[in-house]
Formats: C-alpha cells, structure tokens, sequence
DNA sequence: ATCTACATTATAATAATTCTAAACTATTGA
DNA sequence: TCAATAGTTTAGAATTATTATAATGTAGAT
C-alpha cells in the first residue's frame, strides 16, 4: 500500500496540486488491496466516515471528475439514474447484476477481444466496453 | 408506412390504452424509414414542432418509459448527462461519436457475436451491449 | 349514456449536479 | 522567507432533469 507522499507525487505529475482533499480522496480510493466501483453518494459516506474534518459536497465532484479527466477514474453509465466510478482505469468490461445493482469486474479472459469491423471515416476507436446485464434466473426478463 | 390504426392496435396488444398523445408519439416515432435515436428533449421539441396542440412534460415522460418498459423503446446510456432511446429496439451494438454526441447503430456484421465465457452463479444474462467510443482522429484522445 | 379506471395536465417537489463568489492554500520566485 | 498569484475549497444558491400530486379529462366497457 502506498503511502501519502506517493499520491503527491502521482497528482502533480498529472498536473494537479495535492490539496489536502485530493490527498485525502487518494487515501479513501486507492489505499486498498483491490479495486472498486462507487457512486458519488457511496464516496461522499465513504470520506465522511474516514474523515473527521468535512469534505464539501462540490469539492468531491470537482475531484472526481479532476481525476476522471487525468485518468485515475472511469466512469460506468449504467442507465439515466445509476453511474459508477471505477477505480480501475485498464480496458475491461463489466457485468451489472439488475437485483443488486452491483457492477462486477470482467477478467480480461472473460470475453474474448472484440473485434470492430466498421471504420467510421476519420475518426479513432476511443474505446470499446461491454456491459452483460444478469438477474436472478427464476425473474421476470427487463 | 404504417397508418394510425396499426399504432392503435399495437398499442392495445401491450395494454396500453390509445390515447391521442401515445398514437401522436407513436406517429413520431416509428412513421419513418429508418429507426433513430433521440433524447427527452430532442423528443418534446420534435413532438411540439410536429403538433399543434400542446403535450405536457410529464406525458412525455410517462409515455416514454411506458413504451420502454413494453419493449418499444430502448434505452442506451452514454454518461451521467446523456441518455438516448433507441426506436431500434432488436439486439444491436452503438458507436458514439464523443465530437458530434451522435449515436450510430452498428450491424450484426460489425461485431462477431461476443462470446461471455463467465458465468455467474444463479444469474442468467438478459443483454450485451458494446458501445465503441470514437472521435476525430486529430484530436486528444479522452 | 354512464361508469370506472386509467391518462393527462400544470404545477410542486425532489434529486443530482453545477455555479458563484468569497475565503483559503500551494507554489513560484524575488 | 515571504509576498504574489494562480488554482482550490467552501457553503449555499441556482440550475437541470425527473418524478409526484391532485384535479380534470377521456377511453372502453356495460
């Protein structure tokens, strides 16, 4: 597990000032043995339970979405209402259960690599994800 | 082309009554030659451009996710501030152009059928969808 | 024609997110 | 070391998207 200073070093070389909260947030998402998905209510209950001092509410989207940006979160559109954070940022899919609203991590050799054989005239393939809705097998199909 | 009473009739098939804002939304909708996405409100601009009469928000709200939950819509979401429905409501997978935010279909033949490989436990998979981010090629990419 | 259940409506309420402007703080470099 | 400054945090207001409410209207059955 990595200490503090490595989460200064790791924030100014993306460019961002390792602000007290920022370090703080680092602590809460990446001092942990595995990797995981919240939703910014989780966070906020997460930092509040860790903290004793307050986090404002527009602090924790202002850096969510800093770290989004420089690339150590990802975010996971499940439908209008429900969107995650993942702290893991490598291509990798995902399975959602709908009875629990979990979100579950794909191992890499849990799909094999997804072949695109459209191209779309000047334009790059930023991304390719794969969302495997499951629930329960005896439930009425969504 | 189908005539009103087809979207009479379809509607009456899912059980849901025809009133004169579900068969205009219909008329909307599916009098066209190809499926389309659109959002909320693209889709309240559409329907008063279309309309003399005035449809609530609300109504178009309900509506909408009537027609969803009976299968007549789909929804696909891209991020926490932008949600499409889809009148293709068959299995399909979508490009997403992050220049334009447009949404674009992608055939059968674009994308071998994806093998899951995983399988979890009790849990049987009601969808997979592929969404394939793309964006100019002379540009950063997100 | 009348009844009943469901739909529509305008508006209010709620929820999620962003904006604002003042106070604060990390960094720079004199 | 210490101000200058540029970026950050904050509380609360504002905005946006969506849903709830309750009165009125309407489709379908009798």
């Amino acid at each position: 597990m990595p200490k503090n200073c490595n989460f200064i070093e790791k924030l100014r070389e993306v460019g961002l000032r390792p602000t007290k909260q920022r370090i703080k947030m680092c602590e809460v998402l990446y001092n942990r043995e595995k990797t995981f998905h919240f939703t910014i209510n989780d966070l906020v209950k997460m930092i509040s339970e860790k903290m004793n001092e307050k986090i404002s509410l527009a602090t924790v989207y202002n850096t969510v979405h800093a770290f989004e940006k420089k690339g150590y979160l990802k975010e996971i559109s499940i439908d209008s209402h429900k969107s995650y954070f993942d702290t893991n940022t490598s291509a990798h899919h995902h399975f959602f259960d709908e009875d629990t609203h979990e979100l579950i991590d794909c191992d890499e050799s849990d799909i094999d690599k997804i072949n695109i054989k459209k191209n779309i005239t000047g334009k790059k393939i930023n991304s390719v994800e794969v969302l495997v809705r499951v629930a329960s097998d005896n439930q009425t199909q969504k």
